[in-house]
DNA sequence: GTTATCACG
DNA sequence: ACGTACGTGATAACA
């Protein structure tokens, strides 16, 4: 069996991987995603190749790079973007760690390197794969080299991959002749001057004829173009220049040992700590347990199954000035399998659940310190108050702890940076305490808690000792960096207590008539079933109408309606495409309407029917730590969008019902982001207006459109009505002018009059921009914090959202502070009046009560009071408040 | 696991 | 010249 080598060109792999990875930085603001890209790549290769050579040829100085969309319409170079220039010293220091062997050699183009090696490699009889993203390479191509030309398409890798009789079938010319080929064309990002007049085509159609430039030359009287021939002859000197610059040389001196290039252990221990560093969280289950490095403090936790000694922990909480805490819950049993306790950095113990010290036992003592008033610290304090109100303090009973005392190091961290997708605590303590300490998702692997805590029951109990250490040892520092950024007090008055009152939602649940649902369903079934029949008549055969595939091809090509490829992948068929089309295709309205009926069936009456448990009730999780504006989310299911628009649709809000005894009732706020934009902007029209109690879209369209109030049209209006939105959004015209199908012109002279009506709006507006490129973010009335990293991208499409977010996101954000407020106040007034009616859902601008029915008018004016006070602005905030025996009624 | 679509605010 | 509205989550199809 022949030796396999693969050989790398280092920048242009890495270049590729810069543009081709959307930005990415770790905690210490390094930029990362080229590396990642390029070891993404390196991987690839190597599990597929499994080389026993492998080298990565780099160019001694960097060469200005080429950004690839320029290179091809003006040839220039563009410098280095800085972003990528500070990662070329840690890829190097990545490949170093790995020990993969790297090339460099002053005087030489890595090109040249990769050329001689290959050589080289052959001669010893190897196999070689050559990796660049530089098609330049190909003339080195032979029957055992092989070019491989990595393509990031649509976020996946895809490979060319050329041996020479590839580079003949794409090219219709061999690799040397491709040499020839740029010495003809030239090629002005390599400073090749090539011949005037000769382009790709025409050097093409040369080289099939008389094979090479020596044969060209040899034959120039054969040219029949006279053009043509008389350049050639006027450029030889250009033309053999050009052939010796496009030329990879393949003989160059260097030093080279194949020892140095064996493969050996890629994932070593020092290897590891730099992918911790740069946060290469998905490539570190590479790494076998030799390579993890063993935190030695470990030996400091103590691993308690003794009641004695369990007990004396909870003597020591009791004179501990802070506790940190971390529950082990078992995903199945929903029950505490391990009880970790940290007092100081020398005093932790994990407790577990087992013999004598049972689950309760472990809740009661927690809700003891809590009870108490100890301050303490954990991890996702919203599932921890289960355990914490074990002992009572349901709201209504008994006392009131409140959360003053709690510290939740996880919504702290989200509110530092709400961006991240996830908030382990070993992340929490690599970036707030410069702690390296193994991951869940490397201890666990594909394993479950349950699973994990059979087969290494110390490592588990281990990290959740870490875990409880890091909670009191992070809650300091994040406590520090809240005040620093002004987020305390949004963090102690306004976070905190919502954990709580999103504790009790959850536990509360929503009734769902279990049986009515299944009838809409089937309702839903057998119209869904006259559709499909008909829909595969007109199409003339059978074929899955869900699948956005098949249905492109049977629209668009089988039936020949016409309508533009609009994805990477094939034919759009989305709504708005489909509805162009309906008013001409019965078929095309039919597959409208049962889009709609499948979509209602699955995802809510089948959907929602899972969800119902056996108290009748759903209880879906609400999220405090997901958005990147600061509004809550709903899983488990989606709560938050439940149909509304179509009456069909809004026809399932009649399942949801209140308890015996109860009715709903439901509140939401009038254009609230628009308010608040009227507040923050302090733009006197918009606050006037607002102060004015009449239909907000026909006002502005009576000033936009210069029209007397009484006489705007409902175009008109609805018009107005889109620009309204779309200044929310952070406006363009290309948004608007799609939003209201009219040209781009149109729709930029509807902004600008509306910036003219409401000119502060635009200087309210701008400022946040501009203040969001000054200091990385912008922030809500509240001090809430979204950094926009995007502003500093050199993508025009990433920057231009940037800038739209840092519009929306002070809007949207400080409408989601105010219902957060709002909730906060309507639950402890509740709490507070000993009523017992309870918030159950949020749907971001709305809140749902099930109102006791003996409590329903006190209910009604508490909250409506609560909402319109939740905030004081220079506009009133507006409130529609219904009542109803069930969730539809109730709107 | 990613993509397209569509439900809500 | 680039190619878009802001913020979410669930489902089915497909690789």
């Amino acid at each position: 069996m022949d030796k396999k080598i693969v050989l790398i060109d280092g920048h242009s792999i890495l270049n590729r991987a810069f543009y081709g990875v959307p930005d990415l930085t770790n905690a210490q603001g390094l930029h990362t995603n080229a590396v990642y890209g390029f070891l993404n790549i390196l991987f690839k290769f190597l599990d597929e190749e499994k080389p026993d050579f492998l080298a990565v040829a780099f160019d001694v100085k960097a060469p200005t790079f080429r950004h690839e969309l320029y290179q091809e319409y003006k040839g220039t170079r563009k410098p280095m973007p800085e972003e990528l220039r500070q990662q070329v010293p840690v890829m190097k220091e990545v490949l170093a760690a790995m020990g993969i062997c790297m090339v460099e050699c002053p005087g030489l183009e890595a090109d040249d390197i990769l050329g001689t090696l290959a050589c080289r490699a052959q001669k010893e009889g190897m196999q070689v794969s050559l990796v660049s993203g530089d098609r330049d390479l190909l003339q080195v191509a032979t029957d055992q080299i092989k070019i491989r030309i990595p393509k990031t398409k649509g976020g996946r890798t895809e490979v060319e991959d050329y041996y020479a009789a590839d580079v003949e079938r794409v090219y219709g010319v061999d690799p040397r002749a491709f040499i020839d080929m740029k010495a003809l064309m030239g090629d002005t990002a390599d400073n090749i001057p090539g011949v005037p007049k000769v382009g790709e085509k025409t050097a093409g159609e040369l080289l099939r004829q008389f094979k090479t430039l020596d044969g060209i030359y040899e034959h120039l009287d054969e040219i029949t173009k006279k053009a043509i021939r008389e350049s050639l002859a006027a450029n030889k000197e250009i033309a053999y220049l050009s052939r010796t610059l496009a030329t990879i040389r393949q003989d160059s001196a260097f030093d080279f040992c194949w020892e140095n290039a064996a493969v050996g252990k890629f994932f070593t221990p020092k290897a590891y700590e730099i992918f911790q560093k740069l946060e290469f969280k998905n490539m570190l289950s590479r790494f076998d347990d030799s390579a993890v490095v063993k935190n030695d403090q470990a030996q400091h936790f103590v691993m308690i199954s003794d009641f004695a000694e369990a007990q004396a922990v909870f003597e020591r909480a009791k004179s501990a000035e802070k506790i940190g805490f971390y529950i082990l819950t078992d995903t199945t049993a929903q029950e505490m399998t391990a009880l970790a306790l940290a007092f100081s950095q020398e005093d932790v113990a994990v407790i577990c659940a087992e013999g004598f010290l049972t689950a309760n036992y472990l809740c009661g003592q927690l809700a003891a310190l809590y009870q108490e008033g100890r301050f303490m610290s954990t991890f996702h304090v919203k599932k921890a108050y289960e355990a914490l109100l074990s002992m009572g303090d349901r709201a209504g009973e008994e006392k009131d702890c409140g959360t003053k005392n709690l510290f939740d190091i996880l919504i702290a961290a989200y509110l530092l940076n709400p961006l991240k997708n996830d908030y382990a605590a070993e992340d929490i303590a690599n970036e707030y305490l410069g702690l390296m300490l193994q991951g869940r998702a490397q201890l666990l692997g594909k394993s479950s808690w349950k699973q994990a805590m059979e087969e290494k029951p110390d490592a588990v109990r281990t990290y959740a000792g870490w875990a409880a250490f890091v909670c009191l040892q992070a809650q300091a520092v994040l406590q520090g960096k809240l005040a620093e950024t002004g987020m305390l007090t949004l963090f102690e008055e306004m976070e905190m207590p919502l954990s709580r009152v999103l504790y009790e939602m959850e536990k509360d649940g929503v009734r769902v008539r279990r049986e009515e649902l299944k009838v809409y369903g089937e309702a839903l079934t057998e119209r869904i079933d006259e559709l499909e029949q008909s829909i595969h008549e007109a199409a003339g055969c059978v074929f899955n109408i869900n699948s956005p595939k098949q249905l492109g091809e049977i629209l668009f090509e089988k039936m020949g309606l016409k309508g533009g490829k609009k994805t990477k992948t094939g034919y759009s068929t989305a709504a708005d495409v489909l509805e162009k089309l309906a008013a001409d295709n019965p078929v095309v309205a039919d597959i409208l309407e049962y889009r709609g009926l499948t979509k209602l069936k699955s995802t809510y009456a089948d959907g929602l029917a899972d969800y119902i448990g056996q108290d009748e009730r759903i209880h879906s999780s609400f999220n405090q730590t997901i958005t990147a504006t600061g509004r809550i989310s709903s899983t488990e299911p989606n709560l938050q969008n439940i149909p509304m628009r179509t009456e069909l649709g809004r026809l399932i809000r009649k399942v949801f019902i209140p308890k015996d005894g109860y009715l709903f009732t439901d509140a939401d706020y009038s254009q609230i982001e628009l308010r608040v934009l009227a507040h923050i902007s302090g733009d006197a029209e918009l606050i006037e207006a607002y102060r004015s109690d009449a239909d907000i879209h026909r006002i502005t369209a009576s000033k936009v459109f210069n029209t007397p109030f009484e006489e705007v049209t409902d175009l008109q209006r609805r018009n107005a009505k889109a620009v309204n939105f779309g200044i929310v959004y952070g406006i363009s015209s290309f948004g608007l002018s799609q939003d209201l199908s009219i040209s781009r012109k149109e729709a930029a002279a509807y902004i600008e009059q509306y910036f003219e009506t409401y000119p502060d709006v635009k200087r309210f507006l701008d400022r946040q921009v501009e203040e969001a490129k000054e200091k990385g973010y912008v922030t809500t009335m509240f001090g809430r914090r979204r950094p926009i990293p995007e502003l500093t991208s050199t993508n025009f499409m990433q920057r231009s959202f940037g800038e739209r977010v840092a519009m929306n996101s002070p809007i949207q954000g400080t409408a989601a502070d105010i219902i957060k407020q709002a909730m906060v106040n309507v639950y402890s007034e509740l709490k507070k009046r000993g009523l017992s009616s309870r918030l159950i859902l949020q749907i971001h601008d709305e809140l749902l009560i099930e109102t006791r029915q003996e409590e329903k008018e006190e209910v009604a004016l508490l909250l409506e009071q609560e909402m319109k006070n939740a905030a004081s602005l220079s506009v009133s905030l507006e409130v529609d408040l219904h009542t109803g025996k069930n969730w539809y009624d109730a709107k």
